[in-house]
DNA sequence: CTGTTAGCGCGTTCAA
DNA sequence: TTGAACGCGCTAACAG
């Protein structure tokens, strides 16, 4: 491995000469920019990231923690958007993202999450889909250690912003379009995980629609799994008009069990997802852009990193209907 | 952040003596062992990699570089399992590993990848899904700049070794399983790209099945595109008893077009993706432990890094048959 | 405009 | 068994 000193042998200039020039000082003259670049692409020179993170001390590395669902591969399709959104980004502004799994965190006390991340130099984090019983988490961003940036959570403080679609609105413009579409009045609403934030936001979004149009709303909580949405409407479907799900794989579960049980109801779904597109049948859903939302994650936290003041944001959402002939053309 | 000298003010002992207890060295009294450690807890120190890193020279990241297709997250499943199976190894190893898509590279030469990579202070990496075609990772191969690990592509070398499935078997095996079950004679098989390694190694697998059974081989590349596959089917699927898909996702394709020109013929897959649960119909296919063969791959590069030879190896395949019920249940 | 010097936080000899 | 001292490769004052 060729160091700096070997460049500046090489060159027959000082350390510090070289590294002004790799580090785009002023004040250097092109005569010896010209020299100290042409030794280090004659020695294939490559500055040691390490070193200079060390001497610098500014050095701040971003985890990105997310979730990794075994059972079913729809959410990987959105922490895949997540990944490759906020890496692009990262590598844009020149941050450093170590991926980190809810999973590898399995265990660990408060204390020892914090002693990790600090270990690996990690000084900000970006948090996917935080639930509201993950009591680890919730420590950590209330003891400010890090620079925090929670996607789809409401925490805003003084080193913690919030970037997040409006789940709300979102969940009420989709319904309202479904309502609108087949004239319904009778609406089966199968909400989410209760431990999850977003849940929340679009119960609030449905139960304003039913309000505003005077809709009879049975809601039942179906953990966003497609079994449970399955169930649910077996029992339930009959003596609605229309069901509206908070994700589209309830509404898989959903349009499956109103086909066991031989009725027709529109179902609406959440989310976008491509798996949507293989069910073979329509639905009217809501597209997030997951890959934007990490991208301005990674914007934020690189703000609260340099010392600025985050300012959160929300994000758009489009809705959209899928088919199965969407996807193959 | 408290540093080493801090604790051994502290604890009224030198540096080195703090360093010699964090790093397990022998010949240190229980007594003072104690007295530093006290002080460790105290202050809460957390010693800094990147200055350990550098001081030790021992320093090596792994990349791990996968592909993210955003025409259909089938491929996303894959790469969530191949990364956490990596990442779950390395953590256990104590190796850091660093995510990379192929698209990050998109447009650098050999030469910027190389700089690249050693400027991340990266000395190993591990390719999933390499192409025939990728000349840029071909000739960082040859160059032998890296302690290598290929998944799925036949490179083994000093520096390289290679973790694959045993593809032909497995293609021979869930094709040779579907023309006994029932009793076919004329196979249409849709090959995957024709700059993939496993397209080839797939493809031996049904030749000599054919040839074993005298059986009629008909093989057109699918590109592992679902549309590609389709419109094959279409044209070809009549006259056909069988037929053998080298993915799911083509699998899929090829069914469809069977129900559209209301023949039915027995299709079977590859790869075991939970997507194929969504269809609804049933499908033989190959289901491959894509978490284990990368936690494999994790394990040569260690061996590797360290000097050891590395030991390529083939892993485990199994034949399963997927339908919905398999997957709410 | 360039070079000298002093660290960054830690591992590792080598004396004591 | 312990500690002083040097160096890893680099950045950043400061002096010249």
């Amino acid at each position: 491995m060729v160091t700096i000193k070997e460049v500046a042998d090489y060159a027959s200039v000082a350390i510090s000469t070289v590294s002004k020039v790799l580090n785009n000082y002023p004040n250097i003259s092109e005569d010896t920019k010209e020299k100290v670049r042409k030794a280090i692409d004659e020695l294939h020179y490559v500055p040691n990231t390490i070193a200079a993170a060390l001497s610098s001390k500014r050095f701040a590395r971003v985890a990105l923690i997310v979730n990794l669902n075994t059972q079913t591969q729809a959410i990987d399709e959105i922490t895949m958007q997540y990944l490759s959104g906020a890496m692009n980004k990262a590598m844009e502004k020149n941050v450093e993202v170590v991926t980190i799994f809810y999973s590898m965190l399995e265990g660990m006390t408060e204390d020892e999450v914090i002693r990790y991340f600090q270990s690996q130099s990690i000084f900000g984090i970006v948090i996917y889909g935080m639930s509201k019983d993950d009591k680890v988490f919730h420590n950590i961003l209330k003891r400010e250690v890090f620079k925090n940036v929670v996607v789809d959570a409401p925490f805003i403080s003084e080193n913690t912003s919030s970037v997040w679609v409006d789940n709300k609105k979102a969940q009420y413009d989709v319904a309202k379009r479904a309502v609108l579409d087949d004239n319904c009045k009778r609406i089966l609403y199968i909400a989410g995980k209760r431990n999850g934030y977003v849940t929340d936001y679009r119960l609030e979004g449905i139960q304003e629609l039913a309000e505003e149009k005077e809709l009879d709303l049975k809601i039942h909580y179906g953990e966003f799994s497609e079994l449970e949405a399955r169930n649910i409407t077996l029992k339930y479907g009959k003596e609605a008009d229309l069901i509206v799900c908070a994700s589209d794989l309830m509404a898989i579960g959903a349009m499956n069990a109103c086909i066991d049980i031989d009725i027709f109801r529109p179902v609406c779904g959440f989310d976008g997802i491509t798996l949507m597109g293989y069910v073979g049948k329509q639905m009217l859903t809501v597209r997030q852009d997951f890959y934007a939302v990490s991208q301005a994650a990674i914007e934020e936290i690189c703000l609260l990193l340099s010392g600025e003041k985050g300012r959160s944001r929300i994000m758009e959402h489009k809705l959209v209907k899928l088919y199965y002939k969407d996807i193959i053309c």
